[in-house]
RNA sequence: CGCGGGAUAGAGCAGUCCGGUAGCUCGUUGGGCUCAUAACCCAAAGGUCGUUGGUUCAAAUCCAGCUCCCGCAA
């Protein structure tokens, strides 16, 4: 397979196992992803994920601003296949139509249930027993080419984005890697996504991370579960920001206003919903590390800190 | 030089303003109580108070530089 020329367009932390198996098992000419954004706290760019496995292996990258605009660099590569994961920017037509064997994409859901850039982070916070990874063809439109393959994998309770996040990541590898000579060798059947069970998992916004302790405990956990433990979901306690990373639903109806911390155990805070109590587990205050809700218990005042509000 | 918070025992914190014996809660270890215990009682171990320099009779504490960690913003 390594006669194979791949073109990889893909971004995050996601990206990298999928990568990685393509620059061990096919010919990756070219690695393109987005610009460097992200900053340390000094102001220095960090290099992307899959640049730096890309820079690793010694293949050359390509960051665009504007792929729309800026990709006759893929072109020139001349591509037998563009396999894109979580690139980050819709790749214009010109691309898409170029390789022999197509553009494909590998995504983190059930196409055609959540379209979009996150998800995984929705998966969970839409409360969903399964997800999976799809393979397909890339149209003009996001996320809604034609199906190559799939793959099923349970979410349990005991999942967060940060365990599911690899789970899918390396699902997708594997898949990918399995689809792949089907596809090299044309004999893989595609299918239209059925444009009526259509959902969307799009970008998280910040408005999104903060809690509503107005809600049933299960939604709360569920939207803890769903961005922990980066971004995390927050709230406020004396107007400080509090990041909540794990929780877990108790049986006990909330007596008092939502928000409220109730009661306090050895192991948790456990603050009202709007039906049972939820016992924080895992915390992190604004200036200070994430730490456990036993130990943030041992440094401060219990009596102090019960009634008060979360907002 | 983007804004702000922080560094004290294995963990979470107080003490810093106003300099003078290193504290609290938990954990660990040993002992006791108990049918038993994650419960209770007693005891012990565990700290160059981030780092370097300055002021002082005396610095965790005051002053200056540096390092690292965290939240926000991008």
């Amino acid at each position: 397979m390594k006669n194979i020329n791949v073109v990889f367009m893909g971004t995050p932390t996601f990206a990298v196992p999928i990568l990685e198996s393509l620059i061990k098992n096919y010919n990756v000419t070219l690695v393109v992803s987005q610009p460097d954004r992200e900053k340390d706290r000094k102001g220095n760019l960090l290099a992307t994920p899959t640049k730096a496995l890309a820079k690793e292996y010694n293949i050359e990258v390509f960051q665009p601003t504007k792929i729309k605009e800026d990709y006759q660099k893929i072109i020139d590569k001349q591509p037998d296949i563009i396999i894109t994961c979580a690139y980050g920017q819709i790749i214009p037509d010109e691309l898409l139509n170029y390789p022999k064997y197509g553009a494909i994409n590998v995504h983190g859901s059930l196409l055609p249930k959540l379209r979009g850039g996150a998800p995984i982070h929705w998966a969970l916070i839409n409360g969903e027993k399964e997800t999976g990874i799809t393979i397909m063809y890339m149209s003009s439109k996001m996320d809604a080419g034609d199906i190559i393959s799939q793959r099923k994998i349970p979410i349990l309770d005991s999942d967060n984005l940060d365990t599911l996040y690899p789970k899918l990541s390396n699902l997708g590898r594997d898949l990918l890697m399995d689809t792949l000579p089907d596809i090299i060798n044309n004999k893989a059947n595609s299918i239209k996504q059925n444009e009526e069970e259509v959902t969307y998992g799009l970008n998280i916004k910040k408005e999104e991370e903060k809690i509503d302790f107005n809600q049933n405990a299960n939604i709360i956990n569920n939207q803890i579960r769903g961005l922990s433990s980066k971004p995390g979901a927050y709230c406020y306690l004396d107007n400080k920001r509090l990041k909540i990373l794990k929780a877990s639903i108790t049986d006990i109806p909330s007596q008092k206003e939502p928000g409220t911390i109730e009661k306090i155990t050895k192991d948790s805070l456990m603050v009202a919903t709007n039906d049972y109590l939820l016992a924080l587990k895992d915390i992190q205050i604004e200036g200070k590390k994430r730490c456990f809700v036993s130990d943030y218990l041992n440094g401060i005042n219990k009596e102090e800190l019960i009634n008060k509000k979360l907002k």
